[in-house]
RNA sequence: GGAGAGGUGGCCGAGUGGCUUAAGGCGUGCGCUUGGAAAGUGUAUAUACAGGAAACUGUAUCGGGGGUUCGAAUCCCUUCCUCUCCGCCA
């Protein structure tokens, strides 16, 4: 959510901005910002009828205690139009700040100067190539093939169980999966993120916090009964534990990693992309997440991209990095890097991790600040990133590591799994 | 699921309608004291919105919302949360 002091300050720029996300918000902004007057105004007055009635107040305590009742009185007839007036400016202020925040809740994030205009993943920019193509001498098979060959998941039983998108992960592709988890987490330690298991379900208000609320109800499982939602990724219940925290300049910065399965519904997306593990309602994922000072959050989110980058290069994989259009910029993403491995078998790039600066769009929403070197109070600089998404992953390893007569395990990942091959 | 007790500042905790501008304590910041430290001692120490160049001022906030009253942390209604005991249970 965009601070009113920052929106009335850049209008200009932020509508400019939003035309990469071909956003036309114009309309929105001034009605925002016209709104935000209104609250002035109204506040003012509100409060200048409460100063008075407090007064008067204080003098009817002071008549009755020195026994003057009939004077009392008198001042009491004054008092009961101002509490009238001022309960009216009370329900109009309230009405006003909801319209408001409404609105607010509509806008996405502001795109960082250097995100490039489009409209969809086509006109996402690459930025680099790393790895080495694969080459097969026999006809490479896709990893569901590969999955239900070698038993490592089985995609039928978890319809059984629960549905479409909730595979069963069996024997060494389970194993394959605790090994990617502990070696991501380990990576991460040694990158300085602090563990955290969360809950995986998460209230209302974290929801908002991190802005899956309210534009993004319908991706979300909802338990209804309790009214919690399953969380659609590390991130949420993570970034939380900082709503409503006031922070000192030396916490900073705030690295943390978390393992977690995500939910989510995916609703309207079907199609040739959900084959085998390409898109799932449930998927394990390593989080990282940073809090950071507003001055150094792009350092951070370069220190993150490397971060990814070594993770892909330890496993050997192909891949590259895109830098996000404004078009397929997620909602609260001011930037936002794009992995995507090689699966060489479906012949196509895989979206592996994604990296954002959120700035302070979370951190107003969350009221996560810091008391700066001038004792002033100030948002900072939420980051998260996928280090990473398991199930692409796992089909991208499948594939591009699969020989005549098994799949080998990268070097990296074999203290991990104690075996050096599937077959 | 049943029964009960509670939600007050960074933390503990007092507070049954105006003497609260939230006592007292702890913690923390800055001084004084000291050869140095401890102890002692003085002082400061919430957030939001609005006005102001600033000092500062006004308003709101004692879990949230609403009400009674000239006046509410205190009384009433409602809602959320936490804890304890019982039941169930890994």
């Amino acid at each position: 959510m965009l601070q009113i002091p920052y929106i009335r300050e850049n209008r200009d720029l932020i509508i400019e901005r939003f035309t990469k996300r071909n956003l036309e918000a114009i309309e929105t902004i001034d009605e925002i910002l016209e709104l935000d007057e209104q609250r002035k105004g109204t506040q003012q007055s509100m409060d200048n009828d409460l100063a008075e009635s407090n007064k008067l107040a204080k003098q009817i305590g002071e008549l009755y205690k020195s026994g003057k009742a009939v004077e009392a009185n008198e001042l009491k007839e004054q008092t009961k139009l101002l509490k009238e007036k001022s309960s009216e400016e009370k329900t109009k202020l309230h009405e006003i700040e909801e319209a408001q925040i409404n609105l607010l809740y509509q806008l996405p994030n502001v795109p960082n100067e250097i995100v490039p205009n489009g409209n969809s993943d086509a006109d996402n920019k690459i930025l680099s190539e790393h790895g080495e193509a694969c080459t097969f001498d026999f006809d490479a098979a896709p990893h569901w093939d590969l999955a239900k060959q070698y038993g490592l998941i089985d995609f039928e039983v978890g319809v059984k169980i629960a549905g479409a998108g909730f595979p069963v992960y069996l024997g060494k592709g389970a194993k394959l999966q605790r090994a990617l988890i502990n070696f991501f987490l380990d990576e991460a330690e040694n990158a300085g993120y602090g563990e955290v298991i969360p809950p995986l379900v998460v209230n209302e208000a974290s929801g908002y916090g991190t802005g899956q609320l309210p534009d993004k109800e319908g991706q979300m499982y909802h338990v209804g009964e309790d009214d919690l939602y399953l969380i659609p990724t590390a991130e949420v219940p993570i970034t939380n534990i900082y709503r409503n925290v006031i922070l000192k300049e030396s916490d900073f910065p705030i690295k943390k990693s978390g393992y977690t399965p995500c939910f989510r519904r995916e609703a309207g997306s079907y199609g040739k992309d959900v084959r085998g593990l390409n898109r799932l309602h449930q998927f394990d994922k390593v989080e990282i997440i940073q809090i950071t000072h507003p001055s150094k959050s792009y350092e951070a989110l370069d220190h993150m991209v490397d971060h990814i980058k070594g993770l892909l290069n330890k496993l050997g994989l192909q891949y590259r990095v895109l830098l996000l259009c404004g078009g397929d910029l997620g909602f609260t993403a001011a930037i936002t890097y794009d992995f995507e491995v090689y699966s060489a078998a479906q012949n196509r790039w895989l979206e592996v991790s994604s990296v954002s600066n959120v700035e302070t769009f979370q951190a107003n929403r969350l009221k996560l600040r810091f008391k700066n070197k001038e004792g002033k109070i100030e948002l900072a600089h939420t980051l998260n990133g996928s280090a990473l998404a398991l199930p692409r992953i796992m089909a991208a390893l499948l594939e591009n590591n699969q020989v005549e007569d098994g799949i080998k395990i990268p070097e990296e990942l074999v203290p991990y799994t104690k075996f050096d091959k599937i077959d």
